[in-house]
DNA sequence: AGTGAAACTTCCGCCGT
DNA sequence: ACGGCGGAAGTTTCACT
């Protein structure tokens, strides 16, 4: 699972914009048509390369409001994480759920048109589970949002300088 | 810029993938190849699908931990927030960076592979900008990510029941 | 591992409804 | 606006170095 330097490039290129031709791919990365699709589907193959989707404009579909969640809880178990876990999945405007350590125990961000959406996404999500401490922070702009991972820290294969 | 049904149903399914051809997706909205592809082209131009990336596994590429940074400062200006701004766009572990209301100024979230990548992360951060009050908080595991957002609150034509 | 080209699939503009 | 057709372009496999 060790990537070289020509597939962190290739990831560089796939993260900016997944439209581009594997011929002009391999251009770029000093390779023809061939080994570059080969590479490419390796990295498919072994799940590095998890999906190609489109990404929407937020304000543009109207959900430009994110709402951080804070929730605290006393049930520290297994079960009932699962529990909150598929309560969660039912909220397509949960778009990111986080187990936190510190006093906050879980953290989820929460896309919405405005404060009215918000409170009616609260009442629901309380109606579906019992949650003891939740507190709520409004973003007032996203100031930078990538889908693009670092390629820095990926373990580099040896002979690879 | 009102989305009917179909429209959203188009970007249901490339919310999720984006290399389903334009046949397919015709098929399931019921539409034939021309006037799907047309309205795939609009929603591009109109600036609805901002772009079409390729999504990693976060830890795969070894950026396993997500930190929550919260900043507050007493810089209140806008001059400020922009030199701010200019900072965290030279860092690719910040992959999300929010301006918030109430007692947090700025949120931002970063990706490493562990505690001792913060660590210098946190470091170097400090050295390119005065912060006066920054706090940390670690996920321990993502529950749930996705790039998808909600199409339920996008404005909807009239003409659409 | 790399190249080049052939076969197949998908895209995208044109024209008609 | 929707649909059908056809050339252009991209993808994927194959034979060879």
């Amino acid at each position: 699972m060790a990537l070289d330097k020509i597939d962190r490039k290739i990831l560089t290129l796939l993260q900016r914009d997944a439209t581009m031709p594997v011929a002009e791919i391999g251009r770029k990365v000093g390779l023809s048509t061939t080994p570059c699709w080969r590479r490419i589907q390796k990295m498919e193959e072994d799940g590095i390369i998890q999906r190609r989707v489109a990404v929407l404009d937020p304000v543009k579909v109207n959900v430009g409001v994110t709402v951080f969640v804070s929730v605290k809880t006393n049930e520290h178990n297994d079960s009932w994480m699962r529990k909150f876990s598929g309560v969660i999945d039912e909220f397509p405007e949960v778009v990111e759920f986080y187990r936190m350590s510190g006093d906050v125990d879980y953290l989820m961000r929460v896309v919405v048109p405005d404060i009215g959406a918000y409170d009616t996404f609260y009442k629901r999500l309380i109606s579906k589970i019992n949650l003891t401490d939740v507190s709520s922070a409004f973003a007032m702009g996203q100031i930078k949002y990538t889908t693009a991972l670092p390629l820095d820290f990926a373990i580099i294969s040896d002979d690879d300088k």
